[in-house]
DNA sequence: TTGCTCCTCACGTCACGTGAGGTGGC
DNA sequence: TTGCTCCTCACGTCACGTGAGGTGGC
């Protein structure tokens, strides 16, 4: 008979792992001195032990161990338990795989651009939105291009919104691909909740779906928001995944007196590279 | 201004994680109400909020985050914290990557074999063994060939060993690698402690050193140890190990009135394949 | 007698999820 | 008035590590 400090050491465990077992009922004492409560193990229990330890080795959990060691299972559901937990490791490393992309992303993104144009994305679902909207064509992306369409569209907007005595919640806009002259057909609407609206030959009723996104939120005026696509771009695709649909803005917050205090959501539609 | 319900889904997070973050300081709401306190959260948060979840995202700690976020760290200091992570991330990977070997192992196992041979394999680090032995040449591995040496050793050890006063402590067996006739060198000895013992023609003192193990625990008479070898050799195989020294045998409990109490260790010094 | 080992609580870990029990605004 | 959302505790998670405070055997 071994006291609970030597057969800690055979095991090797620390006396306070075979308390907890003992607690457990996973490994109780061969014999209890009930004057001192002293626990007292026989050599054959360092089987059960090491039973346990390997188990415990492969990632099961303490409860589950317990029914093991009751239940003595036969090969096949061994072997269906075994095989779920090699299904579970991989599952694990694949998710830390793509958390290791997304920092190594994070570190190739320090190198090009400042600090924090990075900082902030997050991979998320993006919420549904149903957006009453005008389209136009225009140069090409960019500011010098994206800016006057918003100011020739929204107050037409507003007009018929109005007209149509529908509250507008917020502002968005997205962007098809360019075509071969470089135009591109820019959407500009507004996210009416789920209020209606009849279509005119301007206005179209539009409900963008929720997809997976790279998401930054990017505060200030709209000119600078191309400088957060160029590093947003490679981002996602250093991190694992790849465009996959038209960006969305989103202006959460537009305030025209202070540009610096608007705040606009930038989507990236994504698809995990497999 | 958002209330709070309407701040964690733009996040998008829960209201109990905005109100945790709330109690750690990590992000206050803008306003709250005295009377009601009600949370009330500016969309310029959503910025701080998205930082917040791209750190954590990253598999930083909560009180890491906090630290990021108020001290602004420069470039630099962000790059190596990032480093850090990914090789943190790394040794993760590779951690599960064995466990996952093992684990497979196992699998394996439960096509040869029966059930119990593997069930108790644990790596572990042996502990130094101080052993009074005395070596005999045998025809080669097996029973057969094991037992008559410690049938003839064990006697002669206890004489010598009560002739120098020496209490022994628990018997212990090793075996070098077969030679070319297929004969090999068997070490029979006892665990003497810390007591010193005077070699003799016969008698040397050898100290086992340290060393990682596969170790299984195998309860039942010596004849049926050989069975023992094969699933834990091929298992060792398996697992993304191999073998690196002499195997030991530790006979912890020796009953020969009932050898199926009896309990002996079965060791095989392992290195870890790179 | 002095260490050493043993004992039984019981807190802390990490980032929240999940009620319980109660209140304020449309 | 009825839901709905908000609030503040406070327990539970997982497998122990780590004291605190006290006792028994060489």
């Amino acid at each position: 008979m071994l006291n609970i400090g030597d057969f800690a050491r055979l095991g090797p465990v620390s006396p306070r792992m075979l308390r907890h077992y003992d607690q457990l009922g996973l490994l109780e004492p061969e014999y209890v001195d009930p004057v001192t409560n002293y626990r007292w193990y026989g050599v054959g229990q360092l089987a059960r032990l090491h039973q346990l330890l390997t188990f415990r080795d492969l990632g099961f959990g303490l409860d589950e161990i317990a029914s093991l060691l009751e239940q003595e299972p036969t090969v096949d559901q061994l072997r269906a338990l075994l095989q779920k937990r090699r299904d579970d490791i991989e599952s694990t490393i694949d998710a830390e795989r793509n958390r290791l992309s997304r920092v190594e992303a994070h570190i190739n993104a320090l190198e090009g651009s400042g600090l924090m144009s990075t900082q902030n994305i997050v991979i998320k679902q993006a919420q549904p939105v149903r957006v009453a909207e005008m389209t136009k064509v225009v140069g090409g992306y960019g500011y010098e291009n994206i800016g006057p369409a918003f100011r020739e569209l929204v107050p037409l907007l507003f007009a018929e919104l109005q007209n149509q005595n529908v509250e507008p919640v917020m502002c968005v806009g997205y962007y098809e691909d360019a075509r071969d002259d470089g135009s591109v057909v820019a959407h500009v609407g507004f996210d009416i909740g789920q209020q209606d609206v009849s279509a005119t030959d301007d206005l179209q009723l539009v409900e963008l779906p929720s997809v997976e996104v790279a998401s930054v939120m990017h505060k200030g005026g709209f000119e600078q928001i191309d400088r957060v696509y160029e590093p947003l771009l490679k981002w996602v695709d250093d991190s694992g995944h790849h465009r996959d649909g038209l960006c969305r803005e989103l202006y959460l917050e537009w305030n025209e007196q202070d540009p610096s205090q608007s705040v606009t959501e930038i989507q990236v539609p994504i698809a995990t590279n497999t």
